[in-house]
DNA sequence: TTTT
DNA sequence: TTTT
């Protein structure tokens, strides 16, 4: 019953360690921020031209407690989710708004790194929630084993 | 030559008339606000319950004059393009971030109204040959009318 | 516990009505034909040239239900959902692949007509019986009720 | 001028080297086969299933190229392009039909393998700014040397 | 500020 | 035919 597409896909590294908590509910959240860059040549100058963009990102539940348990500053991962901006206030009282990518059962997340655990893919769930508690201990998991029996049509 | 993948896909209404100026460069860019809205039901109270959200984007060149040109406060509309957050100052001095979704001639932007103009033909490409055949110039045609007797494979 | 990532995103319109049939597990499948088209003005004959892509749709569960409950021909549709390519067997006994998108609980539907509810389909032709169940009649669905006053940033 | 979108988005591994050829315009066409893979514990045996999707990727131009000169067998990459179904005929005379995600100029393939690293990163801090600096002209065989120290924010 |  |  939405009318309307919200999405944002991302690839790129995280800036330092998720920041991990749990909600009054027990969901963790955790909060990252990803760095995607883009480069060109300049026409008239001819020199190579970087720029990098800063996102911040929130998961939520599930993937939020893969975050806390896998990623760290560094890791490339791909993010999908939808665009949010919320109304905070600093501490002087001062109202401020930012956006951010919200990863929930809907979104996805995944490790882009050498060697890792990733996700099944949730079916659909509803929405974030918001306040927030502490944060929680990776604990390292085993790896888990796999099968296959895959049908190749070419 | 960039590493990170940034990308934003909506489809959303026009809260009000795009606000479309020139650059000195000559270029054109358009400002829209853009509503996306999603829905669920409460679990608890069944109630349910829907969520707006509203994204600044921008439109830079080409797609910025077509969007000065047809579109409106109402407009349905299709938007890909990477996210960016940008600083400015308050008339009082106070430095502030935004985050917009830039579509340039990477991105694109369709209209998905009844009757429209669409996008700008896409960049250079080598096409592959294929099953084409040559269509009539636009130019506020009546409706799509998407019926044809293309050749169907299946 | 996945890896990788496997998406398609379409806005097209239907080429024939859905065809929705109920699988023994008593979950709905609709097949839709899908065209998209892009168009380009050639560089050396500076004539408009547009190109239609035809593609195969299947739909799984709720969306499928919605798909036979309010799609049509000629309905435009945003489609979001995996690639999966199938073996089957030609009544003579060969062997083809078919690539299509399926749509399931992890993807989406959303239909971009104006009013979603569209009249009711002509009385059906004659024809064999079959596993096929005939897409239900639009039901005029309540209008979802507004609650919510979103802060908004903008 | 188009109507419709026709986007393919993927994350896999190549099962093979890639297949490059050069067109008779002089452009560079590569084929690649990609997989991607989906896996989810089956709910009644409670074993973990994996499926594994073979996808036809055609890259044209300096994408082309590209894939020629870094990709191999198990590279993974992103890949974003257009679905295209295409006919030819078997040796013995047959139709067949083939689709196959098209990467041209206004798709997009990325590496994300081995060095596309990332870099000590600086400390954490609020807000999200946007620097911009030059990089080095890339060099051209070795490794696609995909690594910067970019100046983090966070 | 949109839309259903 | 890949990868985990």
């Amino acid at each position: 019953m939405s009318h309307g597409i919200n999405k944002a896909i991302l690839i790129g590294n995280l800036g330092a360690d998720p920041d991990v908590r749990t909600l009054p509910s027990g969901d963790a959240v955790a909060n990252i921020s990803l760095a995607t860059s883009e480069s060109w040549t300049d026409r008239s100058t001819g020199e190579l031209i970087e720029r990098t963009e800063w996102h911040r990102i929130a998961l939520f539940g599930k993937v939020a407690e893969i975050a806390g348990d896998y990623l760290h500053k560094g890791s490339r991962v791909y993010v999908e989710g939808k665009l949010r901006t919320r109304k905070w206030t600093t501490a002087e009282g001062h109202e401020r708004y930012t956006t951010e990518v919200i990863v929930d059962a809907r979104g996805s997340m995944q490790m882009l790194d050498g060697r890792a655990v990733q996700e099944p893919a949730p079916p659909p769930k509803p929405e974030p929630p918001k306040p927030v508690r502490k944060a929680r201990k990776p604990k390292a998991r085993p790896e888990p084993a796999m099968t296959e029996d895959d049908d190749i049509p070419f």
